[in-house]
DNA sequence: ATTAGCAGTCGCAAGCATAGAGTGCTAACA
DNA sequence: TGTTAGCACTCTATGCTTGCGACTGCTAAT
């Protein structure tokens, strides 16, 4: 990143602050006035021609004020990042809902907190299940030859799932069947199992379930099973960017598009907070925000926002740094109104 | 409905066609080219001004071409449809794979396929299920002073659900538990469970556990707990009326908004086919068609699709109301192409 | 380094003319 | 009475022109 002169970075700064809450073309005498009353509207001119040659505004035409660019964005970010990085951060962190929740019930709740909150469109990734310990395989035979499997792991019950077993299944076999699966895989991580696990000789007769609920734990793995939850999708309709089709157009074909998510957030996982903007990031005219999410110490996945480019960072990033103190408020305030 | 001459109603359906495919206003001379070479276009544009005054076409303004009214979508749809009922409405149903995938599961594909296939949004409601019948209802330890809740009707399994039980709760007590619940509510229908059913006497020690499973059921019934689900968002834009913003805002806030999806289909649930088209009808600029869906023999719900209002409503009626048997040969096909 | 002043650029809205599409009406016709 | 040809009329859409307003970039003076 370049270094910039102290003024600059005001300016910078200033620049981006009008823009996120105008969304129309700064000009230089509107800083001016706002900003900088102690500078003329021509030097402010000069700096702004400077910070246009480095790539962080940008003029819609030769007589408007200017734009941020993707590239301003980021710098502003970054700016804000490191500030609060100072303050506090609190691990995103639901702990003891878990228990009594299950994962899935935290997670939808968790979307709609932050859309409500930050008025954007809100995401969360579920992923990273792979470091789930696995702590007890459970097996209950439902009739007409079928099992529910339930895998329950230290951030609380993380799948269930039907499957197909051969007719004329005991309970007691289903229970002998949980042991030797209990046994095999209580107490290992979900990423350390794999297709290679096969049943200790002498009970071959349970290879069936047995390969079930491997295919289930394997496909628990990340990718080809995780969960992506959005909520606050017509969010969107109120900020002025998305009045353009083609824009709205874009946006839904990225949050309707699991794979498209999963491709941008891959490899950000360990990253407190992962900020894309901009075509050159993956989302064009877009910007998205994810931190890192945990359930009762364990990382689960990313919550996020998705909007505009030049959406609200500081309060987004102020929200989702203190989700885990925000979301106790905001559901009891919930309970309250509904 | 208003009892046309054979010509007018002839002239309707040529108009409604035309507009379907071409989304452009039809003129008496276009009219009169692909349908009707055997009059001239004088004559079609009398015939179209008695449309007009009857409600079933409008002019966008005086020198274009004609319109279909939402009530021309009505009478259109009207028309295939009784030619359909006349010809073989399967029930559109789902059995057998209930045993094996779960409710949910078969939901989530056949929302899937019905936008792949119309290449609309579609969207399934689970309701109906106060007419599911307990099958059984078990109860699983999870330690942690947990319990899983799981409700099994003759539709598979309906709802799984975490509750909380008290310290130091054996599998005993909750197998006790169980057979409690069993007794009082296995085989009635969870319309008949309300909150005046109360523990038989002689076992208050269960009462706790009861009241939890009482309630998750009462949660069970319409309205409260139904899902919704929506695949194909983004079919939409391939259709020129969104290229109107108004009309994408128009569109994602019914299909975001559980309640207006309810409101828009409460009272429909025992009819075939509920088409609603059109302001009039709670859908501006556009048009809802459902149908009736089964699992296993019980009506648990409604799919359909939503999208313009000029949609091609014979192939969507033709595509739900085979559904049944389309569903198998696409799912087998998806399965070679995935 | 900063500033005032000014020329230059561009977008945008309004005004106007024109071409094209389609209708409604009327009078004649079968 | 139903049908038709012909014509006047209306309205949209497009393109062109013009003027205004909003900025900027440059230059010369401080």
């Amino acid at each position: 990143m370049d270094q910039l002169s102290a003024r600059k970075k005001r300016l910078l700064e200033a620049v981006v602050d009008s823009y996120i809450c105008s969304v129309e073309p700064i000009s230089s005498s509107a800083i001016q006035k706002e900003y900088m009353p102690d500078v003329s509207s021509a030097t402010i001119r000069s700096e702004l021609a400077g910070l246009e040659e480095l790539g962080y505004l940008v003029k819609p035409h030769v007589s408007a004020g200017r734009v941020p660019s993707s590239k301003a964005y980021r710098y502003y970010v970054e700016s804000i990042l490191s500030s609060v990085s100072e303050e506090d951060i609190d691990e995103l962190e639901q702990a003891g809902r878990a228990k009594i929740e299950g994962v899935e019930t935290i997670v939808k709740d968790t979307v709609k907190v932050v859309s409500d909150i930050t008025n954007y469109t809100s995401l969360m990734v579920l992923e990273g299940v792979d470091n789930l310990i696995v702590k007890e395989v459970k097996l209950i035979n439902l009739g007409n030859d079928t099992a529910l499997v339930i895998v329950i792991t230290d951030a609380g019950v993380l799948r269930d799932k039907l499957i197909d077993i051969g007719a004329g299944v005991t309970d007691g076999y289903l229970d002998s069947a949980a042991c030797i699966i209990n046994d095999a895989f209580g107490g290992r991580s979900i990423k350390d199992i794999s297709y290679s696990d096969t049943l200790p000789a002498g009970v071959e007769e349970f290879k069936q379930v047995f390969d079930e609920v491997v295919a289930l734990l394997r496909a628990c793995k990340s990718g080809s099973d995780s969960q992506i939850y959005v909520e606050g999708t017509d969010k969107i309709f109120d900020y002025p960017e998305y009045k353009d089709v083609d824009n709205v157009r874009n946006f839904m074909s990225v949050i309707s598009r699991k794979d498209k998510i999963h491709e941008l957030i891959d490899g950000d996982s360990d990253i407190e907070f992962s900020i894309k903007i901009g075509a050159e990031e993956g989302v064009k005219n877009m910007a998205l925000v994810t931190a890192r999410y945990a359930i009762s110490g364990n990382k689960v996945g990313r919550v996020g926002v998705i909007g505009p480019e030049r959406m609200d960072y500081k309060k987004v990033i102020k929200v989702l740094s203190r989700l885990g103190r925000t979301i106790g408020e905001l559901t009891d305030k919930e309970d309250k109104d509904v």
